[in-house]
DNA sequence: AAAAATAATTAACGCGCGTAAAATTTAAGT
DNA sequence: ACTTAAATTTTACGCGCGTTAATTATTTTT
């Protein structure tokens, strides 16, 4: 290490006796040189630490190795663990992620995408908000940039889409909770922004028929993100007024189910499927904190992982193929039912 | 909008009439042209829909109008809550933020400060892991970046530091909780990597002292981020065995606390100032999902606005004034008392 | 060892923009 | 209207790197 600092490419080539056409060539594939070539600027790279101005090197292409990672909330820790795992994938394919969260606003949303068209990305991986999500802008962003959706989907629109079953995921669910106990209630919020949720009330209708029992579905109001605190207030209100027509209540994802579990606490029920217990609760995704809520949450566990390196991978197929796909895939992964004590 | 796409600023000096140099002007400081000019050069924006080529204008710039963001772990919705309000106040003063996570693991938060020096950023807000971070790099990294911290110092670097005062908060919580019942044992991990833990234990000491009553400190093992477990785990295993001298314990944060009251619940203890009640939890932090928790956590609230904004506030000054500061300084907010069920 | 194939070097241009200097236009002040 | 000051235009160069074409050096093949 040491001697004076190494100002560009140039400079580089004086000092390493390599030609910067040949370093050019190396910084965008080391493998595009020669073995003993490779060895001499690498070691020159050792005691030099020399590395190429990012923003002179994106200047002229077309395209960037960055990739866009959009989220429409990191506060929520689902989004969080995912963008984490995606973030990896990226890395490990030798590409730099750019994380961007729409905190919970649409058109936050969108204006990450613009942002994004200017850092010109090789590709984007999107969780989209669904129905709530600017359609038009999303779609003009995918004819010019390459877009994997994960989560959740717009419906038709992007290469690809990775996400979890529901139909599969809620039948498990369901079909657990029929045969240890009551059928299953469904709540939700009225107007859910997440297609996830649709999807769910729908396989939730099916499988209770499938299954032979009456649905009842309990949609309440409330708006934006505050799931915990719709859960609590909402569920809350129809667990006291006996508006559920069994002891078993379905909630659309873990964090109704959390906020429901607190108002259950606070009216001194017990929840779980002990003796002792007057209801069942069991939410859908399990988040991070489920293994920790009084009684733990009996949920349906999405392959975070999972998605997130198909998502990925899928993305780098396309982008190194350098075609758009012939037509668009969908991949689901299941779930799986983790049962603990409240339901 | 329309016409044929403007490729670069020669060709939108064209269509708008104004002068390259000019518009140049315009895009670094929409203030610096004469308003008659701006208003000219926004409405051919309006119509044509040219951005400057990013990585063009930065190539040459010394800085860039670019602020990281670096937290220690996104999965903690204490840092995502804290990284959005950061965000926004980057956003608003016109710089481009960039979100970085540490994920828990120093060795990815000196990647980051490296990732971050080839994006030649105006300034850097840092939430460091104290201890655990490289202090070397850190300060290496200083020297060429201004840097505020947050949330988290490492002792005499960088510029500026703003946080939480854990002085004044944990008398808060301990006052409280001697006036209401039985003082406080204090629960914690045996190393914690986070300064304000250690500060936290020093200032449980001194308030007990000033209060006339023996402290008792429990410190468990456990590595890591997986703080709730911990909580749970060993926390469960010191309520079992009749550990705690007090029924009252005051835990180091509000994810241990998390931890301690689903182990709490799953031994049938009640916990909070309630006659049936057997025990006494309260948290440090205010945690997103503090309020949730059952019973609803008592805790000390720290104030992640005024944090994030006075840091922000402070780096641009930095940033804007040219200088670095006479002599490092420190702000300190202070907690509030959240009173809830738990204690 | 000579021929063929591969890799590296030299020389040179362009990308989109920042920026400086000199010339020119526009606005402000009296 | 005339002087000054301020803003804009013209002209021109440079930044750090991608990239290409022609040349030279190195390795592989037979």
């Amino acid at each position: 290490m040491g001697q004076q600092k190494i100002r560009n490419m140039e400079e580089f080539a004086a000092v390493s006796g390599i030609s910067r056409p040949t370093l050019s060539k190396y910084f965008n594939d080391p493998d595009s040189v020669r073995r003993s070539t490779r060895e001499r600027i690498e070691t020159a790279l050792s005691q030099h630490d020399y590395r190429p101005n990012v923003y002179a090197v994106n200047q002229n292409r077309r395209k960037t190795r960055n990739i866009g990672v959009v989220v429409p909330n990191l506060a929520d820790p689902f989004f969080s663990e995912i963008g984490r795992e995606v973030e990896l994938a990226c890395l490990a394919a030798g590409y730099s992620p750019i994380l961007l969260s729409s905190h919970g606003n649409p058109a936050q949303e969108r204006a990450n995408l613009d942002s994004l068209r200017a850092l010109k990305p090789a590709g984007v991986l999107l969780a989209p908000f669904g129905k709530a999500s600017d359609r038009g802008a999303i779609e003009r962003f995918c004819r010019d940039v390459p877009v994997v959706t994960f989560d959740a989907t717009v419906e038709g629109v992007c290469e690809a889409f990775v996400g979890t079953d529901n139909f599969q995921s809620v039948e498990l669910i369901v079909e657990y909770l029929c045969r240890s106990g009551e059928p299953p209630c469904f709540f939700e919020m009225k107007t859910p922004s997440n297609p996830n949720a649709n999807k769910r009330r729908q396989a939730y209708l099916e499988a209770m028929e499938r299954h032979g029992f009456a649905p009842h579905i309990h949609q309440v109001p409330g708006e934006g993100w505050n799931f915990e605190e719709i859960g609590a207030t909402e569920g809350g209100k129809l667990i006291s007024t006996g508006a559920f027509e069994t002891d078993t209540v379905l909630c659309s994802n873990d964090r109704l189910a959390i906020g429901m579990l607190s108002a259950a606490y606070e009216l001194g029920l017990r929840v779980g499927h002990g003796k002792d217990c007057v209801m069942r609760i069991a939410g859908q995704d399990d988040h991070p904190f489920s293994r920790y809520t009084c009684p733990p949450l009996t949920t349906i566990a999405q392959d975070y992982g999972a998605i997130a390196n198909r998502a990925a991978s899928t993305l780098f197929r396309i982008i190194e193929s350098e075609t758009r796909l012939a037509e668009r895939e969908e991949t689901l992964f299941e779930g799986k039912l983790v049962m603990r004590a409240s339901a």
